[in-house]
DNA sequence: CATGAAGTGTAGCCACGGCTACATTTTCAT
DNA sequence: ATGAAAATGTAGCCGTGGCTACACTTCATG
């Protein structure tokens, strides 16, 4: 990917909306990973076992997205997964499911905290979440702390 | 055997989760048009003419994707343009624009007020607004008057 | 132990949102 | 008035994330 880009074009003068908005994309392509392995890591902890169909059914989707999805789990080093057989956390995927878990609670907390009402703190948590950065997680985890 | 259930289909009990995810899916969806909606509300207010190349360039994309992004906007009865003049918006365009740009100044406010420093408040807020339903953007907006 | 149901995997389709490359139209300066 | 530059539009590619349809394993159970 990105093979010799002759001339990177430095923009010198990059709008700022424009780089937030990079960033946002960014963030947005990361986001279906972090939910998967915050799921199997779950269903690991609770069930045993992650199956493709299980992992389809919580989120809602066919079986045959949830194991594409699962694949780029792989190619990413997320995940492992032998045919027929369930999927498991690397290392690293342990490590991005432990960090998006906490970063969930801190943020529905933190939404509940303000006055959200339950049931949308959870559904607008789930998109949210994504976006938030260390240093918006740390005013929240702040904010928390010493109210 | 099968009197027992003669309708195992029904799904009766879509996981919570399910459904949380799709609506995610859904805001996601919809994120990309209420960036340009505003983008371009916003140019016709202090420019006078959105252009397809400014858009491009506030976004950070290239003008083909710009007016791709326009061409949806067109079917979706936010926008109008004729070939070679700017964009302009439809009454439901502008109505979106000002629904969007009044809810992010209210997400920035609220980050800002648990304590997020202003940079990362801009920055998050853009990915995390397209997630705000009406009930959390009316506890923020509570909370923001309240204290 | 055979068979069928459930789970798994593969292929191929679609829309979206990026991009580059190229063609066309407008605009503007000489 | 013309010709170059800028803006605009079009075409075609890619990766992602949905889907359905079909093929193949696994596994329980009769």
């Amino acid at each position: 990917m990105l093979s010799a880009d002759p001339d990177p074009i430095v923009l010198p003068e990059e709008p700022a909306q424009a780089r937030r908005f990079g960033k946002t994309r960014d963030a947005q392509s990361h986001a279906l990973l972090e939910d998967y392995a915050e799921l199997i890591a779950d269903l690991l902890a609770t069930g045993g076992e992650a199956r493709p169909t299980d992992i389809a059914r919580r989120l809602g989707v066919s079986h045959a997205t949830a194991i594409k999805a699962i694949a780029r789990l792989k190619r990413e080093g997320l995940a492992t997964a032998r045919p027929y057989r369930g999927v498991f956390l690397t290392e690293a995927g342990e490590t991005l499911a432990a960090r998006v878990r906490a970063r969930h609670r801190v943020v529905v907390d933190l939404l509940r905290a303000v006055g959200v009402p339950a049931e949308a703190a959870e559904q607008d948590a789930e998109g949210m979440e994504h976006h938030v950065s260390d240093a918006t997680l740390a005013a929240f985890s702040r904010f928390l702390a010493g109210r």
